[in-house]
DNA sequence: TCGGCAATGTGAATTATATCACATTTTCGT
DNA sequence: ACGAAAATGTGATATAATTCACATTGCCGA
C-alpha cells in the first residue's frame, strides 16, 4: 500500500482533516468517527477511510480513531513534524500581510528571511525581528537562514526572474502568489494561489444558475 | 454538447486560458494553437480543445483561435463581460491588502461595500473611496450597492456567522479566506481559500522525495 | 467468556477526467 | 482549381478518483 501514487487531492485533504482535528482536541474530543468527521469536512466518509489507507491504519474497528494520535500520523505523513523556514521574495501590500500573520507560526512555519527591491523598504526590521534584507543577498542569506521555501509576492513581471533565483539558491519548494505561471525543473514543486480565478468560478456559477 | 455537466477543472482552466490569452493580446499575437497556448499554460492541447468544447466551436481548422475572439468567448462562458460588485467582511491586515490592490478591477471586480466590527476601522474611508460600514448595516448596505459576492476574510471563528448574515443578505457567492470550512445553503457557492493547505502540500513533497 | 454492535479497511463498481488518434475542415501556394 | 499542410473537434480509449458495500476486527456489557 505504502506504494501506491498518491493523489494530490489526498494530500490535500489530509490538511483539511488535519486542522479539523486540531479544532477537535481544543474541544476535548478524543475519538472520533470517519462518519462525524467526513460531515465536518464535507466530504464522504469512506473518502476518509481511503486517504488514510493509503499510509497504513491508523484506525480501531468498531470505535473510530483516537483524534490525538491521528493528528501525530498526519503530521508525519506530511512532514510537519518540524519547523520549515520560509522566504518571502516582495515586502508589498500581501507580502506584509502574510507576515504579519500569526497563522503560519502556529503551524510550524517560520519566516526567517524577507527580500525586497526597494531600498524604503531594504534594511526594516519585521515585527516578528526578521530584516528585510535586498534581493541580491538572495541565495547568500537563504543559505544562512536554511530556508526551505520561497513564497513569491514580488509583481508577476518579476516571478519568473524570482524563481530562477530561488532555484539556484537550492529552493525546491515555491508557493506563488503572482498571476502568472511560473517554470521550474521537475525537482522544485510550485503551487500557486491564485484569488481571481476563485471569483471566476463563482462568477460562472451565479450566471450559469440564472 | 451545451447541456453536458461541465467539470469543475474545466472552468478553472478556462480562467487560467483566459489570463495567458490576454497577456499574448498586449505582444499582439492575434492567432494561437491549442498546442501553443497548452504548452504556455501547462496543459495537454486535447484538453483545451475539449474544455472549449463542452461550450462551442470557437477556432478555425487548420489555423487555430482568433486570441481576442477566444478571449470574449471565454468571458461569456464565464459570466465576466459585465462587472461583478464585491463586498469585504474583516478589513484587517488581509482584507486591507485585498481591498488596496489593484488587479481585482482590472478583471472586472469592483469592492462596493467593506464591513467590520472595530470602531477604528467603521467609518474609515479605503484608497477606492468606499467607506467601512459596521457589520450591523450588511443586509442593508449590500442590497443598496448591489453586491452579489463577499468575500470573507474575519477570523475564523466568526466565518460561519458571516456567512450566515450574507446568505440572509441574498448573497450566493462566497469567496471564504478563514481556514474553516463553512456551512451554507444548496442555493450559495462557497470557494475557499486557504495558504497553509498549499504550504502543507509542498512540505509533503519536500519530504516525500528526500 | 461470549455474542452483538459499531466502525474500520478494502475489493469491486461507478463516476469523472484526461489523453489519444484521426477524420474533418480550412488555408495557402502553385 | 487543386492538393498538401495544418490544426480543430470529437468518438474511443485510458487513467484516475470517488463511492459503495460488506467482510473483518476490536470493544463492551451481560
Ligand atoms: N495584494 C493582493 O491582495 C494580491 C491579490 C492577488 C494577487 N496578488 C499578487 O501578489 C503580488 C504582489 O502584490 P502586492 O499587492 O503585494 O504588490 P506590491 O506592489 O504592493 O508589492 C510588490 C513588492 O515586490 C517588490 N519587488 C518588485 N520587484 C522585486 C524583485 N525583483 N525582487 C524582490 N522584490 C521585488 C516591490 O518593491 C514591492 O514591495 C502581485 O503579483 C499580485 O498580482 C496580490
Ligand atoms: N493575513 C494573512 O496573511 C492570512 C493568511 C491566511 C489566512 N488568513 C485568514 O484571514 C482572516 C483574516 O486574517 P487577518 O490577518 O486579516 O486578521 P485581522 O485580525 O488582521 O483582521 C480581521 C478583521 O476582522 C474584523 N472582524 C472581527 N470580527 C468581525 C465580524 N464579526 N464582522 C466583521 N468584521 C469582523 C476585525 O475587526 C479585523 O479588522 C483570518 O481568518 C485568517 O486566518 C489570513
Amino acid at each position: 500500500m505504502k506504494f501506491a501514487k498518491i493523489p494530490m487531492a489526498t494530500i490535500n485533504r489530509l490538511s483539511i482533516y488535519m486542522r479539523t482535528l486540531q479544532e477537535m482536541l481544543e474541544d476535548d474530543v478524543d475519538v472520533i468517527s470517519s462518519e462525524r468527521l467526513a460531515k465536518q469536512c464535507g466530504v464522504n466518509p469512506a473518502q476518509i477511510r481511503k486517504d488514510l489507507a493509503y499510509f497504513g491504519e491508523f484506525g480501531v474497528r468498531g470505535v473510530g480513531y483516537r483524534v490525538n494520535d491521528l493528528v501525530v500520523q498526519i503530521k508525519d505523513i506530511l512532514g510537519l513534524n518540524r519547523p520549515w523556514n520560509l522566504a518571502m521574495i516582495g515586502v508589498g501590500n500581501l507580502g506584509s500581510a502574510l507576515l504579519r500573520h500569526g497563522n503560519f507560526i502556529k503551524h510550524g512555519y517560520i519566516f526567517t528571511a524577507a527580500f525586497d527591491v526597494d531600498p524604503k523598504k531594504v534594511g526594516k526590521r519585521l515585527p516578528n525581528g526578521v530584516i528585510v534584507n535586498h534581493v541580491d543577498e538572495l541565495e547568500e542569506k537563504i543559505k544562512e537562514k536554511e530556508v526551505l521555501m520561497g513564497l513569491i509576492t514580488t509583481p508577476a513581471s518579476e516571478a519568473q526572474n524570482i524563481a530562477n533565483q530561488l532555484v539556484l539558491a537550492g529552493i525546491n519548494g515555491i508557493l506563488n502568489f503572482a498571476p502568472v505561471q511560473i517554470q521550474v525543473p521537475d525537482c522544485c514543486h510550485v503551487e500557486n494561489v491564485d484569488f481571481t480565478i476563485k471569483l471566476d468560478s463563482i462568477a460562472y456559477h451565479l450566471s450559469a444558475s440564472s
